[in-house]
This record gives structure tokens, C-alpha cells and sequence, in this order.
DNA sequence: TGAAACGCGGGAAAAAATCCTGCGGTTTTT
DNA sequence: AAAAACCGCAGGATTTTTTCCCGCGTTTCA
């Protein structure tokens, strides 16, 4: 265990070369031990079975089955399971999907190199740890009273707000629809504003993060 | 010099632990020293005069000017400057780009950790290193003569395009390059034109399409 | 049954995109 | 070595789009 000796880290991250220089970095604290590495989610799954680990640090974007996948997998078998989220996302949306999917802590591309250490000890200690920033983003929203961002949406804006995800002008939408330009071109501001976005490019990222259209 | 002694590091990533693991990587070879380090383009041009280090190791997305400015700014100071790009893209348009900027290396996310303290000595040696992955890659787009619609974007036109799609807006853009704003706009216009799209909703989702932003 | 939300669109002003033009520098061609 | 082509940059002028504010009829729900 953890408080008997060294931290036992199971490094899931579809990148050699940041494994390699994570690897390093933990293993040069002395208390901590990376016994075993995954590069996806399905390998991730087998290998905690396989080495029962203190810990897991796991990136998000990973190919095949997503990093939230595999946190769910993994939780799912044991729900003890302590899983640390490493992620180039700092969007609060996909920490609460990672929290939401059973993580035990969440630190992000800029967080402090000392602060993964820390979130390290701190998990597989039992606690949760966050990083500092970004839980207090987190609060933040959470204080505004946070849904999915579309759910704020009408049924109309979210009809035009998938067209415009997908590329379509404001005419050709509203020649589709037989609307008014006007109509559409006041909507398209409304969605903007409600989803927080600025550019019609930032729609579509969103959108297609979410399913909601293919890239 | 690099052959007399230990060769001395720039290192550029604004992300602070990827670097502080790339640096306990690189040091633990015993012929590698980090002497500085950069989170932006500009940090990094101003720490390349400062240090003149036999190598650098960017990262190409970075805030501010971007990686690709950043390389080419400073092959602009010293045409022998070595800089090595890693980068979290392997789609070839951006090693192509990265080496048309004044790079000497292309290392990616999926490069054995080996590869890059190989790549760090062969390019400090006054060598070029690609990925042998990503070389072969590269050779055989060559050799089919593909016509990827980014080919036909100039190096400008390639940044501006992949900072739209981002979802940056004009005006950001314009700030972030110090242009004027007319000039990014005229940009955008003839990248739309090129890549024969109308919005940049489609834009966004061809960039996604081709791995060159994330979703 | 009254207040709130929704779908729809006009008017006016502000912002952005487009098209054209030019300049200075580099690269390529002849 | 001269000419041509291309690149990066940006101003002017016009058109297009976006935005902000407003109103009206319908639906919803408390």
C-alpha cells in the first residue's frame, strides 16, 4: 500500500516520449514507482488488472477508447480504483467528465511540475486533488449553476446551431428553413452568446467534440 | 561545442511538466544540460540570444507567435541556430512547414524516448533527424506527389489557416503575430478561397478532419 | 390568466469580409 | 545579370455580416 512504501504508478499516455519524461520525473522522487505503462485505453484496463497499481496517471485524448472510457472501465471493476487525469483540456467540461467518470484528481498542462508530485502522493494517500487553478475555475462555474452548455439552447437555436457547426452559412440556412436572413443571422448571435463562444470555427469544435456532428 | 563537451539545451513548451519531465529525462544522460527553458516564442527568442545553446527543443503550438514564428525568427538571427521541433502534430503538412521555418529535427508524440536524446545529438552534431516514422511518412507522401489542399497554403497562410481554425479571431490573430488586421483579414479570405470553403465553421472541420487542431 | 419564454423578423449602427491596389523583399527563371 | 514570379504586408473602398434593440403573435406553465 501506499502508506507502507513506495507509490506504485500505472502511466497511461498515448506519447513515448512524455511517459519517458514523466517516468523520470516521478521515479527521481524516490517514494514513487511507475511498475507499468499503457499508450490506450484498452491496454490501460488490462494492465491494472494485471498490476493492481496505487495509482493511475491517465492522459484523456487517447486513440480507440477514450481516457474517460477507460476511467469508467477501471472504476467499474474497483471502485477503489484511484485515478489521477493528466490532461492538455483544461476546459472545466472535461473535468467534470473525468470526476464524473470516477477520477480522484485532475492536473493540466500548466500545471506546476511540483503539483503532480503532489497530486500524486496526495491520491494515492486516498484523498482527491485537483489542481488549484483549475478547481477554482471549477467552482466557479459550478457557482452559476452548470448544465451542458447546450441545454441552454432552444429547440430552434439548436437546429441552426448544428447547421452552422456543420459549415452552413447563414443564407443557406435560412433559405433551408425558410426563414428570414435576419431571423437566422439574430439566432447565430444568440447562440454564440449562449454558448460562449466568438467564431463560428469555435462552434464547430464544440459541436464535434460533443457528437453532435463529424469532424 | 557540442563535440567537445555536454551539449547545452534550450527547451520550449508551455507546458511546465511535460518540460520539467523532458529535462530529468535529457540530464539523466549525463551529455545533456537544460540551460533554459521557454513557455512562449517570444520567451524563447529572447533566451536564445541570451544562451546561444547549441540546440533547441519546441514545441510548435505555443501561445503568442506560435512555434513556427518562433523557429523562424530565430534562424533569422543565426542561420546556424539548431532547433528541434516536437511537436504533438505528425500529420506531415506541419513537418513540412516546421522544416520549411529553419528546422533541423521533427520528433512527435509517438517517437520512442530514445528518438529524442538520438535526435538531440545528432542535431547538436550539425545533422538533421527526423523520425524515422514520420521521414517515411513524409518520403512517401513525396514520392506520390500528394496534393493535400494544404500544400498549396504558403508557410503565412498555413499558420493563419490553423489559427482559425482554432477558433482565434481575426482581430486575435492579428494581436497575437502583431500584423495588422487587414493583413489577416486578406489572409483569411484567400485561405477560404484556397481551400474552397466559406465558412470558417468548415474550415475548423477540415483542420480536424486532417489532425492539424483538435476538437 | 397573467407572466415568461419562444419563434420570428425589421431598423440602424457597427464590424467584418471582400476586392483591388501597391510596395519592398526574396527566389526562381531565363 | 536582368526579368519574372512569388511572398509578406497593408491601405482604400465597397459590400456583406453581425450585432443590438425593438416589437409582435403564439405557446407554456404556474
Amino acid at each position: 500500500m501506499a502508506s507502507s512504501g513506495v507509490i506504485r504508478v500505472l502511466l497511461v499516455d498515448d506519447h513515448a516520449v512524455v511517459r519517458a519524461g514523466f517516468k523520470t520525473l516521478l521515479e527521481n522522487q524516490g517514494d514513487i514507482d511507475v511498475v507499468a505503462e499503457a499508450k490506450n485505453g484498452e491496454s490501460a484496463c488490462r494492465q491494472f488488472a494485471e498490476c493492481d497499481p496505487d495509482i493511475v496517471i491517465m492522459d484523456l485524448s487517447l486513440p480507440g477508447i477514450g481516457g474517460l472510457e477507460a476511467i469508467r472501465r477501471i472504476v467499474a471493476r474497483q471502485s477503489a480504483a484511484r485515478v489521477l487525469v493528466f490532461s492538455m483540456h483544461e476546459d472545466t467540461a472535461f473535468v467534470e467528465k473525468a470526476l464524473q467518470a470516477g477520477a480522484r484528481g485532475y492536473i493540466g498542462k500548466s500545471s506546476a511540475p511540483v503539483v503532480m508530485v503532489e497530486a500524486v502522493r496526495q491520491i494515492a494517500g486516498g484523498n482527491v486533488y485537483i489542481d488549484p487553478d483549475i478547481a477554482q475555475r471549477l467552482a466557479f462555474k459550478k457557482t452559476k449553476g452548470d448544465k451542458l452548455p447546450f441545454d441552454a439552447l432552444t429547440t430552434r437555436e439548436f437546429e441552426i446551431f448544428c447547421l452552422l457547426a456543420e459549415g452552413s452559412s447563414v443564407n443557406d440556412i435560412a433559405e433551408r428553413l425558410s426563414l428570414s436572413y435576419k431571423t437566422v443571422a439574430n439566432y447565430s448571435t444568440q447562440i454564440k452568446s449562449k454558448l460562449e463562444v466568438g467564431t463560428p470555427a469555435e462552434l464547430a469544435r464544440l459541436a464535434i467534440r460533443h457528437g453532435l456532428v463529424s469532424a
